[in-house]
RNA sequence: GGGCCCAUAGCUCAGUCGGCAAGAGCGUACCCCUGAUAAGGGUAAGGUCUCCGGUUCGAGUCCGGAUGGGCCCA
């Protein structure tokens, strides 16, 4: 046949039209999707048609720099949330929030103006850089397609925000819940202020390390006298020894006094021969002896008591630990159980006060060096040398911190642990072992310090009584400041004097002056953003229902968000924020290390985005399971994208094989269709269920997988033959075309969670088949619209299908075979195309299927152009070569006989073309 | 150092109550098609289920320990 022949025929076939694009260029088509959805506030008006609320509530994100990409898998997963229920008929509305508040903004912000500057410049400046950075934020996590009111967000400085949270802590103060006490906490000298736990960072450093004695001012034991006798310590900070009152031993271990230049010396049994060389030992005995034992201070003309302390270690140093209660946690906590002063020998700077009497206005490292001098010259160090540990730093200045007793304000907690773990246990936990996690962080956590000596924050209500120091806490300052902010006055804590704050005739309880100074704390930023759902509750009572639905942030919020959040819920409402808690893992680069600016291995979406696309990043935060860490690399998303084409590709050749209208509703479907029909219905519901259960990287697959293998890899490639060569209208096509028109809704309802660009485009290019009307967006459709299990397709379908499953599996086991078979006969050159084979094979009796119809249910199946089928057990009989036979040159399938063209396609050519 | 979690083909994951001769997709190799064409189809090769020990008739699955990695804490 010639050339000009050929060409002919491929006029007279129908193949795929549509003007769907196989290539996205999406970096390009995103941002009109995005305007799109915009301009028209589908998002909004999808939402006004739903009643039943389900809420998502936002983690909000702290307002400084732009986003990475853990930021972007946490509003992803959250957006597919909020899309799967809102498709599915909630109204899940999404309200975006912005953490702004504390220590990394002003402390950025202190950089550019200067330490100097005033509290109310701070602030002006710190918010800002607050709102440019939302601002940033906003456009970076829409430009990633998520949903949300980008345009009524919640902010943690807002006035009314701010006002919400003084209200809720005076509140949790009229509850008794808050107190002022002395007591170590993280301080931070070069920032000048008291650290949270969650703001300090454990690096190694080189700390001195010192061996020194404390004489004892005892001689006797156990009815033994010992002239010259000491006990050894050990210590990595010196300048703690002038806030020294205590020595620590551990009841239960040995220690031994050693006798050395003629010395006694007291020390761990263990650890004696590592610190004291060549010794004597005079005598064993266990530590509780030593309780309440005098030794003298060796700096200042003072004791230092003998106390017992389980803590204390064999494992390290002497055995006995020095205790000084204003500046260690446990050690605080043992001064407490001795009744020791808690003394701190610092200033806010981290320079001795008048406590650390002839050490005053040196720097702690300073005082470390002229300490171990002063006990050099004492003759008390046995050995001095360098340490490296692991030690507290501060997580924006990067210096190490130290412990320092202070004023500071606490929310009383520990009372009532069991009423936090009662609440977390009516919490669903995503995965399961998120309980474990919050249980023992909140059984493991403190009072909770709330107070900061900072200026980005939101004030704390009290005043300080000039004469005796007394805290006081007052409802009417809080009122005050409160009024003001919501007034637009949020500085005015910081401008107006004192008097302004409060009632006129305010005297101390304590000492009855009447001379006040305003307090200098704000509130921890934990507190900010833990009272979110108290905000939403009040702020957004239409969309928000209480508790949230799901609250869905890192791993690392067990101790952060998910905690505080529980906490001020618990004892503001009685109960947990939330009903559901799903937490998600950080990014790895292609090697399981986190990434990190040193390693150079960071990767940020907005590469992603600017190269290959937004729906790329979408795709690949459920590439894999996000519950657990997820990787990230070159060849992830190569592969990431292939998914994308593939599925892209797919949906092309359903748009295009719909491309010629078909509008009547066929009244018989085929087995074939009805078959793939039901592996939808299979793949609608496992796919829902895996929504439902937030795992979404199963979805991806189920959805990839149907694609791949079942729609482009079976059922669209064994249409092909009768979408391109059948009549138009004929019963065969009409019911190809109806299943796909079916399969391809459903399939574009499913992936809109994740591939929400890809599902609105190709919703934006589906005709208006089957007297099927479209509606404004994809995002306006409903699950009866668009999925068969919703729907409630003819009863034909319902009635065939078990009939057509038993079929194909009978089929599928022989057509893998025949693969088989038609693989080895290509690479032997015998055949090309499967359509020069015919094919013999058995099958048990189906009597619901005419002969005829089943031999052309076989040969379209099998993609072969002749079957011959005999009665028996299912069995490839055997496959040849048609050499018989001649190519149809417009459908390709052999056929006998003496025309042109094969009879189908003489008689669509005479029918159709004359 | 402590708590929690993870560890299955080169890569990403399935693997319910212990019965597996261990599955899928991607990638790779080879082949076909050229009427989804910067597409489409087929076949095949890839695994001592991180390691060591235990329970059991039987362990990827349960228990103990080690190693590596992550989060949180000290």
């Amino acid at each position: 046949m010639k050339e000009s022949e050929k060409k002919d025929f491929k006029d007279t076939i129908f193949l795929p039209r549509t003007d769907f694009p196989m290539k996205a260029n999406l970096p390009e088509l995103e941002p009109k999707i995005i305007d799109f959805w915009e301009k028209n506030k589908i998002y909004e008006r999808a939402l006004e048609t739903k009643k039943e609320i389900f809420s998502v509530h936002d983690g909000p994100p702290y307002a400084n720099g732009n986003i990475h990409l853990g930021h972007a898998l946490n509003k992803i997963i959250k957006d597919i949330t909020v899309k799967y229920n809102l498709i599915f008929g909630k109204r899940a509305e999404f309200i975006p929030g912005w953490d702004c508040h504390g220590l990394p903004i002003e402390k950025e912000v202190e950089k550019r103006i200067g330490k100097n500057a005033s509290p109310t410049e701070i602030r002006r400046e710190s918010r800002k850089y607050a709102e440019n950075f939302i601002g940033i934020q906003r456009e970076e996590f829409k430009r990633l397609g998520v949903f949300g009111k980008w345009n009524e967000p919640y902010i943690t400085m807002s006035p009314d925000y701010e006002a919400m949270i003084i209200d809720s802590i005076n509140k949790i103060w009229k509850n008794g819940r808050i107190y002022s006490s002395y007591r170590p906490v993280f301080w931070c000298p070069i920032c000048s202020t008291a650290l949270a736990e969650a703001e300090v960072e454990y690096k190694t450093k080189k700390s001195p390390s010192i061996y020194f004695l404390f004489p004892a001012k005892f001689s006797e034991i156990e009815g033994e006298r010992f002239e010259n006798l000491f006990a050894v310590v050990w210590t990595t900070t010196p300048w703690t020894i002038p806030a020294n009152f205590a020595l620590a031993f551990n009841p239960e271990i040995n220690y031994i006094i050693a006798k050395k230049d003629s010395r006694y010396l007291i020390v761990a049994e263990d650890l004696a021969g590592q610190i004291l060389g060549d010794f004597e030992k005079v005598k064993v005995l266990k530590g509780y002896i030593f309780e309440r034992k005098v030794f003298s201070h060796p700096l200042f003309d003072r004791e230092s008591l003998g106390v017992i302390a389980e803590f204390v270690s064999k494992e390290e140093g002497t055995g006995i630990v020095h205790i000084a209660p204003g500046h260690g946690e446990e050690d605080f906590e043992v001064g407490k159980r001795y009744g020791l002063p808690v003394e701190s020998v610092l200033d806010e700077s981290g320079r001795g006060n008048e406590n650390a009497k002839q050490y005053k206005s040196y720097f702690y490292t300073e005082i470390n060096q002229k300490v171990i001098e002063d006990i050099e010259k004492k003759n008390l160090l046995l050995k001095k040398g360098e340490y490296e540990h692991s030690y507290p730093h501060c997580w924006r200045c990067k210096n190490p911190i130290v412990f320092r007793a202070t004023k500071q304000w606490f929310i009383k907690v520990q009372d009532i642990k069991d009423k936090f773990i009662e609440n977390i246990r009516k919490v669903k936990w995503i995965p399961e072992w998120g309980i474990t996690r919050i249980e023992s962080t909140v059984m493991a956590r403190p009072d909770w310090c709330i107070s900061r000596q900072r200026a980005w924050g939101v004030p704390i209500p009290y005043v300080i009584c000039k004469n005796c120091g007394e805290y006081i806490w007052s409802e009417y300052t809080a009122e005050k400041i409160k009024q003001d902010i919501l007034e637009g006055k949020a500085d005015s804590w910081w401008e107006e004097d004192v008097s302004y704050f409060i009632p006129e005739n305010l005297t101390c309880p304590a000492c009855k002056s009447n001379s006040f100074e305003k307090g200098k704390d704000v509130l921890d930023v934990w507190i900010d953003s833990g009272l979110s759902f108290r905000y939403m509750k009040s702020k957004y009572r239409e969309s928000f229902s209480f508790p949230a639905d799901v609250y869905i942030e890192g791993t690392d919020q067990h101790r952060g968000w998910f905690q505080s959040s529980l906490i001020l819920s618990v004892i503001l409402e009685g109960e947990a924020p939330y009903k559901s808690v799903f937490t998600h893992g950080f990014i790895l680069d292609e090697f399981k290390r986190k990434m990190s600016k040193s390693l150079g291995n960071v990767v940020s979406p907005s590469d992603i985005i600017k190269e290959s696309g937004a729906e790329i990043v979408r795709v690949w935060a459920v590439f894999s399971d996000p519950s657990e860490d997820v990787k990230i690399s070159e060849k992830i998303l190569s592969e990431v994208i292939d998914i994308y084409r593939k599925v892209r590709n797919t949906i092309r050749f359903m748009l295009g094989s719909l491309g010629d209208n078909p509008q009547v509703v066929p009244e018989k479907l085929f087995p074939q269709d009805i078959y793939f029909l039901k592996k939808l219905e299979d793949t609608e519901k496992e796919v829902n269920s895996d929504y439902k259960n937030m795992e979404y990287h199963k979805v991806l697959r189920k959805i990839h997988f149907f694609a791949d293998k079942i729609l482009s890899g079976l059922f669209l490639d064994i249409l092909k033959d009768t979408l391109y060569c059948d009549l138009p209208e004929s019963p065969r096509r009409l019911s190809g075309q109806f299943a796909i028109f079916t399969i391809l809704k459903s399939f574009l309802f499913l992936i809109s969670p994740i591939f929400s660009f890809l599902a609105e485009e190709s919703y934006q290019h589906l005709p208006e088949v089957f007297g099927f009307k479209k509606r404004e967006s994809i995002f306006f459709e409903s699950p009866d619209r668009m999925l068969l299990s919703f729907s409630n397709l003819s009863s034909i379908y319902e009635k065939e299908k078990n009939s057509a499953e038993e079929l194909f599996s009978v089929l599928i086991p022989l057509r893998e075979k025949l693969n088989e078979v038609a693989d080895k006969m290509r690479k032997e050159k015998v055949i090309g195309s499967s359509l020069e084979l015919k094919v013999f094979i058995s099958l048990p009796d189906f009597p619901y299927f005419e002969a005829e119809l089943l031999k052309s249910i076989v040969e379209e199946f099998f993609i072969v152009s002749k079957v011959f089928i005999s009665s028996g057990e299912p069995a490839l009989l055997k496959v040849e070569r048609y050499s018989e036979a001649k190519k149809c040159p417009r459908c390709w399938k052999y056929f006998e006989g003496e025309s042109d063209l094969c009879r189908r396609c003489s008689d669509v050519i005479s029918k159709f073309y004359s």
